[in-house]
DNA sequence: ATGAATGCAAAACTTTTGCAGGACG
DNA sequence: CGTCCTGCAAAAGTTTTGCATTCAT
Protein backbone atom coordinates (compact mmCIF):
# COMPACT_ATOMS: atom_id res chain seq x y z
CA UNK A 1 0.00 0.00 0.00
CA UNK A 2 2.90 2.67 1.45
CA UNK A 3 4.54 1.46 -2.06
CA UNK A 4 1.69 2.11 -4.39
CA UNK A 5 1.22 5.76 -2.96
CA UNK A 6 4.93 6.27 -3.34
CA UNK A 7 4.54 5.21 -6.90
CA UNK A 8 1.60 7.41 -7.57
CA UNK A 9 3.75 10.33 -5.78
CA UNK A 10 6.44 10.06 -7.99
CA UNK A 11 3.87 9.75 -11.20
CA UNK A 12 2.74 12.91 -9.97
CA UNK A 13 5.99 14.66 -9.31
CA UNK A 14 7.18 13.64 -12.67
CA UNK A 15 4.59 15.88 -14.19
CA UNK A 16 5.18 18.32 -12.01
CA UNK A 17 2.32 17.68 -9.48
CA UNK A 18 2.64 17.74 -5.52
CA UNK A 19 1.25 14.69 -3.32
CA UNK A 20 -0.67 17.42 -0.84
CA UNK A 21 -2.45 16.09 1.94
CA UNK A 22 -5.63 16.41 0.64
CA UNK A 23 -4.28 14.40 -2.64
CA UNK A 24 -2.71 11.39 -0.40
CA UNK A 25 -5.90 10.82 1.54
CA UNK A 26 -8.35 10.96 -1.97
CA UNK A 27 -5.73 8.38 -3.22
CA UNK A 28 -5.90 6.52 -0.27
CA UNK A 29 -9.29 6.03 -0.41
CA UNK A 30 -9.12 4.93 -4.07
CA UNK A 31 -6.74 2.20 -2.62
CA UNK A 32 -9.07 1.31 0.37
CA UNK A 33 -11.99 0.51 -2.01
CA UNK A 34 -10.69 -0.83 -5.36
CA UNK A 35 -13.50 -2.72 -5.67
CA UNK A 36 -16.04 -0.43 -5.79
CA UNK A 37 -16.33 2.30 -8.37
CA UNK A 38 -16.47 5.06 -6.19
CA UNK A 39 -18.66 8.43 -7.33
CA UNK A 40 -16.89 12.04 -6.60
CA UNK A 41 -19.52 12.25 -3.97
CA UNK A 42 -18.63 8.95 -2.52
CA UNK A 43 -14.89 9.36 -2.14
CA UNK A 44 -15.39 12.65 -0.92
CA UNK A 45 -17.68 11.41 2.16
CA UNK A 46 -15.09 8.65 2.41
CA UNK A 47 -12.01 10.89 2.32
CA UNK A 48 -14.20 13.48 4.78
CA UNK A 49 -13.09 10.65 7.73
CA UNK A 50 -9.25 11.54 6.80
CA UNK A 51 -9.36 14.96 6.10
CA UNK A 52 -12.42 16.67 7.32
CA UNK A 53 -11.61 20.43 6.22
CA UNK A 54 -11.40 18.98 2.56
CA UNK A 55 -13.99 20.38 -0.15
CA UNK A 56 -15.50 18.48 -2.78
CA UNK A 57 -14.12 20.54 -5.49
CA UNK A 58 -10.45 19.54 -4.34
CA UNK A 59 -11.89 16.08 -4.64
CA UNK A 60 -13.30 16.78 -8.22
CA UNK A 61 -10.42 18.59 -9.32
CA UNK A 62 -7.84 15.42 -7.62
CA UNK A 63 -10.18 12.85 -9.59
CA UNK A 64 -9.72 14.86 -12.87
CA UNK A 65 -5.83 15.16 -12.29
CA UNK A 66 -5.76 11.30 -11.48
CA UNK A 67 -7.52 10.90 -14.16
CA UNK A 68 -5.48 12.69 -16.76
CA UNK A 69 -2.24 10.87 -15.65
CA UNK A 70 -4.13 7.68 -15.87
CA UNK A 71 -3.78 6.78 -12.42
CA UNK A 72 -7.30 6.28 -12.09
CA UNK A 73 -10.30 5.63 -14.78
CA UNK A 74 -13.00 7.54 -15.21
CA UNK A 75 -16.22 5.42 -15.88
CA UNK A 76 -19.94 5.98 -16.58
CA UNK A 77 -22.38 3.22 -16.21
CA UNK A 78 -25.25 5.29 -17.24
CA UNK A 79 -26.77 6.53 -13.80
CA UNK A 80 -25.56 9.86 -14.63
CA UNK A 81 -22.11 10.13 -11.93
CA UNK A 82 -19.10 9.60 -13.06
CA UNK A 83 -17.40 6.60 -10.93
CA UNK A 84 -13.55 6.40 -10.79
CA UNK A 85 -11.60 3.07 -10.40
CA UNK A 86 -7.67 2.93 -9.46
CA UNK A 87 -5.20 1.39 -12.41
CA UNK A 88 -3.47 -1.43 -11.79
CA UNK A 89 -0.96 -0.47 -13.88
CA UNK A 90 -0.37 2.77 -15.47
CA UNK A 91 -1.40 1.51 -19.06
CA UNK A 92 -4.01 -0.66 -20.19
CA UNK A 93 -7.13 -1.48 -17.87
CA UNK A 94 -8.05 -5.26 -18.09
CA UNK A 95 -10.92 -6.15 -16.74
CA UNK A 96 -14.42 -6.01 -17.73
CA UNK A 97 -18.14 -5.36 -16.14
CA UNK A 98 -20.75 -7.46 -15.51
CA UNK A 99 -23.92 -5.44 -14.60
CA UNK A 100 -26.84 -6.92 -13.47
CA UNK A 101 -29.73 -5.88 -14.71
CA UNK A 102 -32.33 -7.06 -11.61
CA UNK A 103 -30.51 -6.31 -8.68
CA UNK A 104 -27.83 -4.02 -9.59
CA UNK A 105 -24.77 -6.21 -8.74
CA UNK A 106 -21.29 -5.14 -10.89
CA UNK A 107 -19.34 -8.52 -11.30
CA UNK A 108 -15.54 -8.14 -12.59
CA UNK A 109 -13.98 -10.27 -14.83
CA UNK A 110 -9.93 -9.95 -14.21
CA UNK A 111 -9.45 -11.40 -17.34
CA UNK A 112 -8.46 -9.75 -20.76
CA UNK A 113 -10.46 -11.32 -23.52
CA UNK A 114 -9.87 -8.59 -26.34
CA UNK A 115 -6.28 -9.23 -27.65
CA UNK A 116 -7.52 -11.49 -30.49
CA UNK A 117 -9.74 -8.59 -31.59
CA UNK A 118 -7.67 -5.89 -30.83
CA UNK A 119 -5.50 -8.10 -33.51
CA UNK A 120 -8.21 -7.88 -35.52
CA UNK A 121 -8.87 -4.66 -35.04
CA UNK A 122 -5.32 -3.41 -36.21
CA UNK A 123 -5.47 -5.33 -39.36
CA UNK A 124 -8.60 -5.08 -40.36
CA UNK A 125 -9.41 -1.66 -39.37
CA UNK A 126 -6.06 -0.18 -39.00
CA UNK A 127 -6.93 0.84 -35.48
CA UNK A 128 -4.43 1.66 -33.09
CA UNK A 129 -6.18 0.53 -29.68
CA UNK A 130 -5.01 2.83 -26.66
CA UNK A 131 -7.82 0.97 -23.91
CA UNK A 132 -10.97 -0.81 -24.56
CA UNK A 133 -14.38 -1.11 -22.62
CA UNK A 134 -16.23 -4.15 -22.35
CA UNK A 135 -19.68 -4.08 -20.13
CA UNK A 136 -22.28 -6.95 -20.05
CA UNK A 137 -25.56 -6.74 -19.34
CA UNK A 138 -27.37 -9.32 -17.58
CA UNK A 139 -28.85 -11.80 -15.40
CA UNK A 140 -26.30 -12.40 -12.16
CA UNK A 141 -26.28 -16.54 -10.85
CA UNK A 142 -27.22 -15.26 -7.82
CA UNK A 143 -30.59 -13.76 -9.21
CA UNK A 144 -30.66 -16.94 -11.47
CA UNK A 145 -31.04 -18.75 -8.32
CA UNK A 146 -33.15 -16.27 -6.70
CA UNK A 147 -35.29 -16.69 -9.55
CA UNK A 148 -35.36 -20.81 -10.20
CA UNK A 149 -36.29 -21.45 -6.20
CA UNK B 1 -38.24 5.31 -43.89
CA UNK B 2 -42.28 5.57 -43.57
CA UNK B 3 -42.30 1.51 -42.95
CA UNK B 4 -39.71 2.36 -40.15
CA UNK B 5 -41.96 5.16 -38.36
CA UNK B 6 -45.07 2.86 -38.89
CA UNK B 7 -43.25 0.20 -36.63
CA UNK B 8 -42.43 2.30 -34.12
CA UNK B 9 -46.01 3.60 -34.04
CA UNK B 10 -47.07 0.14 -33.31
CA UNK B 11 -44.64 -0.68 -31.01
CA UNK B 12 -45.93 2.74 -28.92
CA UNK B 13 -49.71 1.17 -29.58
CA UNK B 14 -48.76 -1.91 -28.52
CA UNK B 15 -47.74 -0.34 -25.05
CA UNK B 16 -50.86 1.85 -24.92
CA UNK B 17 -48.66 5.36 -26.01
CA UNK B 18 -49.31 7.59 -28.71
CA UNK B 19 -47.21 8.68 -31.85
CA UNK B 20 -47.73 12.51 -31.32
CA UNK B 21 -46.50 14.95 -33.63
CA UNK B 22 -43.88 15.55 -31.36
CA UNK B 23 -42.74 12.18 -30.49
CA UNK B 24 -43.45 11.44 -34.59
CA UNK B 25 -41.26 14.45 -35.31
CA UNK B 26 -38.19 13.04 -32.82
CA UNK B 27 -38.11 9.71 -34.19
CA UNK B 28 -37.64 11.69 -37.88
CA UNK B 29 -35.02 13.19 -36.42
CA UNK B 30 -33.06 9.90 -34.85
CA UNK B 31 -34.00 8.26 -38.58
CA UNK B 32 -31.99 11.29 -40.54
CA UNK B 33 -29.18 10.98 -38.49
CA UNK B 34 -28.78 7.61 -37.59
CA UNK B 35 -25.04 7.88 -37.78
CA UNK B 36 -24.86 10.39 -35.47
CA UNK B 37 -24.89 9.64 -31.68
CA UNK B 38 -27.09 12.50 -30.76
CA UNK B 39 -27.79 14.13 -27.73
CA UNK B 40 -30.59 15.05 -25.99
CA UNK B 41 -29.77 18.88 -26.76
CA UNK B 42 -28.81 18.17 -30.17
CA UNK B 43 -32.09 16.43 -31.05
CA UNK B 44 -33.82 18.79 -29.24
CA UNK B 45 -32.06 21.53 -31.79
CA UNK B 46 -33.07 19.34 -34.90
CA UNK B 47 -36.53 18.74 -33.59
CA UNK B 48 -36.94 22.34 -33.69
CA UNK B 49 -37.11 22.81 -36.86
CA UNK B 50 -39.75 20.55 -37.70
CA UNK B 51 -41.95 21.56 -34.24
CA UNK B 52 -40.52 24.91 -33.53
CA UNK B 53 -42.89 24.63 -30.07
CA UNK B 54 -41.60 21.86 -28.78
CA UNK B 55 -40.24 22.03 -25.15
CA UNK B 56 -37.30 20.25 -24.10
CA UNK B 57 -38.42 18.33 -21.44
CA UNK B 58 -40.50 16.71 -24.28
CA UNK B 59 -37.59 15.30 -26.06
CA UNK B 60 -36.42 14.01 -23.17
CA UNK B 61 -39.54 12.24 -21.87
CA UNK B 62 -39.83 11.01 -25.47
CA UNK B 63 -36.21 9.44 -25.94
CA UNK B 64 -36.73 7.53 -22.20
CA UNK B 65 -39.69 6.43 -23.45
CA UNK B 66 -38.33 5.44 -26.39
CA UNK B 67 -35.26 4.07 -24.70
CA UNK B 68 -37.58 1.74 -22.04
CA UNK B 69 -39.29 0.11 -25.16
CA UNK B 70 -35.50 -0.47 -26.80
CA UNK B 71 -36.49 1.72 -29.62
CA UNK B 72 -33.57 3.39 -28.97
CA UNK B 73 -30.63 2.93 -26.92
CA UNK B 74 -29.18 5.47 -24.30
CA UNK B 75 -25.14 5.85 -23.89
CA UNK B 76 -23.05 7.57 -22.45
CA UNK B 77 -19.40 7.89 -23.78
CA UNK B 78 -17.85 10.07 -20.62
CA UNK B 79 -18.35 13.96 -22.13
CA UNK B 80 -21.10 14.18 -19.46
CA UNK B 81 -24.00 13.85 -22.33
CA UNK B 82 -26.89 10.60 -22.70
CA UNK B 83 -26.32 9.94 -26.63
CA UNK B 84 -29.18 8.24 -28.38
CA UNK B 85 -28.92 5.72 -30.95
CA UNK B 86 -32.21 4.09 -33.29
CA UNK B 87 -32.13 0.14 -32.80
CA UNK B 88 -32.09 -1.66 -35.94
CA UNK B 89 -34.06 -4.33 -34.50
CA UNK B 90 -35.80 -4.22 -30.99
CA UNK B 91 -33.89 -7.18 -29.42
CA UNK B 92 -29.57 -6.82 -29.39
CA UNK B 93 -27.15 -4.24 -30.47
CA UNK B 94 -24.77 -5.46 -31.75
CA UNK B 95 -21.97 -2.86 -33.00
CA UNK B 96 -18.86 -1.43 -31.22
CA UNK B 97 -17.43 1.38 -31.10
CA UNK B 98 -13.85 3.01 -32.39
CA UNK B 99 -13.08 5.92 -30.66
CA UNK B 100 -10.47 7.75 -31.80
CA UNK B 101 -8.81 10.15 -28.56
CA UNK B 102 -6.55 12.30 -30.97
CA UNK B 103 -9.38 13.76 -33.58
CA UNK B 104 -12.51 12.94 -31.21
CA UNK B 105 -13.88 10.41 -34.55
CA UNK B 106 -16.12 7.94 -33.56
CA UNK B 107 -16.52 4.73 -35.77
CA UNK B 108 -18.03 1.93 -35.78
CA UNK B 109 -17.99 -1.94 -36.33
CA UNK B 110 -21.52 -3.53 -37.18
CA UNK B 111 -20.76 -7.19 -36.37
CA UNK B 112 -20.79 -9.02 -33.19
CA UNK B 113 -17.31 -10.12 -32.04
CA UNK B 114 -19.14 -11.20 -28.78
CA UNK B 115 -20.79 -14.37 -29.24
CA UNK B 116 -17.97 -16.40 -28.25
CA UNK B 117 -17.58 -14.57 -25.00
CA UNK B 118 -21.23 -14.96 -24.17
CA UNK B 119 -20.95 -18.13 -24.09
CA UNK B 120 -17.92 -18.37 -22.12
CA UNK B 121 -19.82 -16.11 -19.48
CA UNK B 122 -22.67 -17.96 -19.49
CA UNK B 123 -20.64 -21.03 -19.22
CA UNK B 124 -17.86 -19.84 -16.79
CA UNK B 125 -19.86 -17.53 -14.80
CA UNK B 126 -23.52 -18.28 -15.00
CA UNK B 127 -24.20 -15.03 -15.99
CA UNK B 128 -26.84 -14.40 -19.02
CA UNK B 129 -26.20 -12.05 -21.29
CA UNK B 130 -28.91 -9.25 -22.38
CA UNK B 131 -26.62 -6.83 -24.26
CA UNK B 132 -23.19 -5.73 -23.92
CA UNK B 133 -21.25 -3.10 -25.39
CA UNK B 134 -17.55 -2.23 -26.19
CA UNK B 135 -15.63 0.62 -27.02
CA UNK B 136 -12.04 0.92 -28.24
CA UNK B 137 -9.86 4.05 -27.50
CA UNK B 138 -7.15 4.21 -29.99
CA UNK B 139 -5.92 6.30 -32.82
CA UNK B 140 -8.32 5.73 -36.10
CA UNK B 141 -6.75 4.96 -39.29
CA UNK B 142 -6.75 8.70 -40.57
CA UNK B 143 -5.18 10.20 -37.76
CA UNK B 144 -2.40 7.48 -38.37
CA UNK B 145 -1.96 8.98 -42.07
CA UNK B 146 -2.04 12.25 -41.03
CA UNK B 147 0.92 11.50 -38.37
CA UNK B 148 2.61 9.97 -40.07
CA UNK B 149 2.79 12.23 -43.41
C1' DA C 1 8.10 36.07 -2.98
C1' DT C 2 6.38 33.12 -6.21
C1' DG C 3 3.57 29.60 -8.04
C1' DA C 4 0.73 25.77 -6.85
C1' DA C 5 -3.15 24.05 -4.39
C1' DT C 6 -7.21 24.62 -1.46
C1' DG C 7 -11.95 25.79 0.37
C1' DC C 8 -15.92 28.04 -0.27
C1' DA C 9 -19.56 29.76 -2.87
C1' DA C 10 -21.45 30.64 -7.08
C1' DA C 11 -22.21 29.24 -11.67
C1' DA C 12 -22.95 26.09 -15.42
C1' DC C 13 -24.95 22.21 -17.29
C1' DT C 14 -27.76 18.17 -17.92
C1' DT C 15 -31.84 16.00 -16.61
C1' DT C 16 -36.18 15.55 -13.95
C1' DT C 17 -40.45 17.12 -12.00
C1' DG C 18 -44.73 19.90 -10.93
C1' DC C 19 -48.39 21.85 -12.78
C1' DA C 20 -51.82 24.11 -15.57
C1' DG C 21 -53.55 23.73 -19.92
C1' DG C 22 -54.67 20.98 -24.50
C1' DA C 23 -55.87 17.20 -27.42
C1' DC C 24 -58.73 13.63 -28.21
C1' DG C 25 -61.45 9.67 -27.66
C1' DC D 1 -65.34 13.72 -18.34
C1' DG D 2 -60.98 11.20 -18.23
C1' DT D 3 -56.65 10.26 -19.63
C1' DC D 4 -52.63 10.93 -21.90
C1' DC D 5 -49.56 14.37 -23.41
C1' DT D 6 -47.31 18.90 -23.72
C1' DG D 7 -44.85 23.32 -22.65
C1' DC D 8 -43.06 26.11 -19.39
C1' DA D 9 -40.71 27.01 -15.36
C1' DA D 10 -38.71 25.51 -11.42
C1' DA D 11 -36.03 22.08 -9.13
C1' DA D 12 -32.55 18.66 -8.56
C1' DG D 13 -28.19 16.80 -9.18
C1' DT D 14 -23.48 16.66 -10.82
C1' DT D 15 -19.44 19.03 -12.14
C1' DT D 16 -16.78 23.28 -13.03
C1' DT D 17 -15.10 27.85 -12.09
C1' DG D 18 -13.76 32.32 -9.73
C1' DC D 19 -11.45 34.09 -6.19
C1' DA D 20 -9.31 35.06 -1.94
C1' DT D 21 -6.38 32.58 1.08
C1' DT D 22 -3.02 29.30 2.42
C1' DC D 23 0.87 26.40 1.72
C1' DA D 24 5.16 25.04 0.30
C1' DT D 25 9.50 26.09 -1.44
Amino acid sequence: MEARIEKIKQQLQSHGFKLTPQREATVRVLLENEEDHLSAEDVFMLVKDKAPEIGLATVYRTLELLSDLHVVEKMNFGDGVARYDLRNDSTRHHHHHLICVQCGALDEIMEDWLTDLELRLENEYRFQVLDHRLDFQGICHRCRDKNNS
